[in-house]
This record gives C-alpha cells, sequence and structure tokens, in this order.
DNA sequence: ATGGTAGAGTGTCTA
C-alpha cells in the first residue's frame, strides 16, 4: 500500500559516484534526503560502494553504468517496481545508444524517473539528433504516468529560457539552448508536467551547473539544467524546494549542484 | 577558433 507521507526528493549528477560517495553519504544526512537520484554514476554496478548508503538505510538501484554515464535512485522510504528505459534506441547503434539512461521506481508512493538526457554533443552531430528523439520517446512514456504522483528529475541538459544561461551569446552554436531542444523540453510542460523548482528559486542567475574551466562557479556563470518534474498531484504537494549551491564550492566537488525538493503529505 | 578542468582508465574519450 503506497503510503502517502512527506517525502524529500533529491538529484544530483555527482559526476562519479565513486569519486564522491563520501559526498553523497554527507548529502544524504545533512538534508534528511528520503530519496536521492543519481546520474553520470560512470561505473559498473558491481563497481560502486553502497554499502555505506546501505548502512543508512538506503536500498539502491542503478542501471546503464559505464564510464561516462550511468543513473541511480537512492530511497529509504521503499523501492518498488524498478523499471530501466532507454538501454538503447532504435536506429543508433552502439556506443551511441549506450550513451544515456533512465531508471524508474516507485518511493514513498511516488513514481521517480532518474533521467540522464544525452548531452548532444554538437547540434550537427548524430548525438543531437539521439538527443531529440531521446527526449520524444521519454514524453511519450511519460504521458502514462501524468494521473499519479510522479517526478521525473535529473540533468536533462536543456537550458529552457535565456536567463537559464550566463551568456547566451557563447551559446550561439552550441547544444542546451537550440529550439528543438527547448521545445523538446517544453512539450512535457504542455503535456502537463511542472517545473516544481523554479518558483521556488526564480531566476536570472540561478544555476544547477558550472563548468570546471575557467572558475566558472566562483563567478557565478553557470547553466540552469538539472529539474525537478511534477505531476499535476505531485506538484500540488511540493511546498518547498531549493539548489544546494554550497556542494558546488571547493575541492573535489561535482560541477552540478543537488536540487532538493519537498512533497507534503498527500 | 581554441583552450581551460575533471573523471573514466592508459588511449583518448566524454562532458
Amino acid at each position: 500500500m503506497a503510503s502517502l507521507g512527506a517525502v524529500r526528493i533529491a538529484t544530483w549528477n555527482v559526476n562519479s559516484l565513486r569519486s564522491r560517495i563520501d559526498r553523497v553519504e554527507a548529502l544524504v544526512q545533512r538534508h534528511d534526503v528520503d530519496v536521492l537520484a543519481l546520474q553520470e554514476t560512470k561505473a559498473r554496478e558491481d563497481q560502486l560502494p553502497l554499502m555505506g548508503l546501505q548502512a543508512l538505510g538506503y536500498d539502491v538501484a542503478v542501471a546503464g553504468t559505464n564510464q561516462w554515464n550511468g543513473v541511480a535512485i537512492i530511497s529509504r522510504v521503499g523501492l518498488e517496481d524498478v523499471q530501466v528505459g532507454f538501454d538503447g534506441m532504435p536506429g543508433y547503434g552502439e556506443p551511441v545508444a549506450a550513451e544515456s539512461r533512465a531508471i524508474g521506481a516507485v518511493c514513498g508512493g511516488v513514481r521517480v524517473w532518474s533521467v540522464y538526457v544525452p548531452n548532444g554533443r554538437k547540434p550537427d552531430d548524430p548525438h543531437y539528433h539521439y538527443k531529440l528523439e531521446w527526449l520524444r520517446t521519454l514524453r511519450a512514456e511519460a504521458q502514462q504516468w501524468l494521473d499519479a504522483d510522479a517526478v521525473i528529475v535529473g540533468d536533462w541538459n536543456v537550458a529552457p529560457r535565456d536567463e537559464d544561461v550566463f551568456d547566451m551569446a557563447q551559446f550561439a552554436k552550441s547544444t542546451h539552448v537550440t529550439p528543438p531542444e527547448r521545445a523538446a523540453f517544453q512539450a512535457f510542460l504542455d503535456d502537463g508536467w511542472v517545473d516544481v523548482v523554479r518558483p521556488h528559486t526564480p531566476g536570472p542567475d540561478v544555476y544547477t551547473y558550472w563548468d570546471y574551466y575557467r572558475q566558472r562557479f566562483e563567478r557565478n556563470r553557470g547553466l540552469r539544467i538539472d529539474f525537478i518534474l511534477g505531476s499535476p498531484s505531485a506538484a500540488a504537494r511540493v511546498h518547498h524546494a531549493f539548489i544546494d549551491i554550497d556542494e558546488r564550492a571547493g575541492h573535489g566537488a561535482s560541477d552540478h549542484a543537488p536540487v532538493i525538493a519537498d512533497l507534503d503529505g498527500g
């Protein structure tokens, strides 16, 4: 029986779970996180150091792990009906089709999908077209969850608005901001998915990712590309959300910050 | 246009 207790859900592109397992364990304790979706775990399942998280009371599900990406869900409020999606797309051979994954599970009565949307590389690259098709496929799959308490969280590799980019001129010939990518993201909103974090973290100059180069974080030159989208019923339960900017500071940080949303009891 | 940093693993590839 799915409960409707309050749930704190976090998503974080951790950029290697092995190199930052101590930070992950600290994060879930510091913020009392119930469900943590991870992206870019960058390791095979048998390489992941999960004992510490299990000792803290978390169940773990991982998928699609290779040296470049991989996703996971860590939950202490149940981990049921685990499903893996997008482990190979028609028309795209390896390694392109192995690039990205999604993993979903029911945690505390909420269907949670951890997604790593393909990067796309360059607008004229096959990976870019793969990214758009991947988003189309995810959207079609996601529509069946709209009537439930559901969230799609992760690294979307799309900056939906100009204010989500520190300098649009620098992205004139780049992915993440092209009209087709933004339309693909907007299509989720048109379907009824709600960005539950932006109202609590209004821009401009509010980001979730800062490149390691050129002291981008220190100068707050970043992108907002990590999102928590909620179905209408899940979004109605969100009363608080924030970006853990401090996690991005200092030596040994991921290039992304964790994004966290609180759902009250239904 | 290029390069800058970081993580995977030894060759570069990826972001």
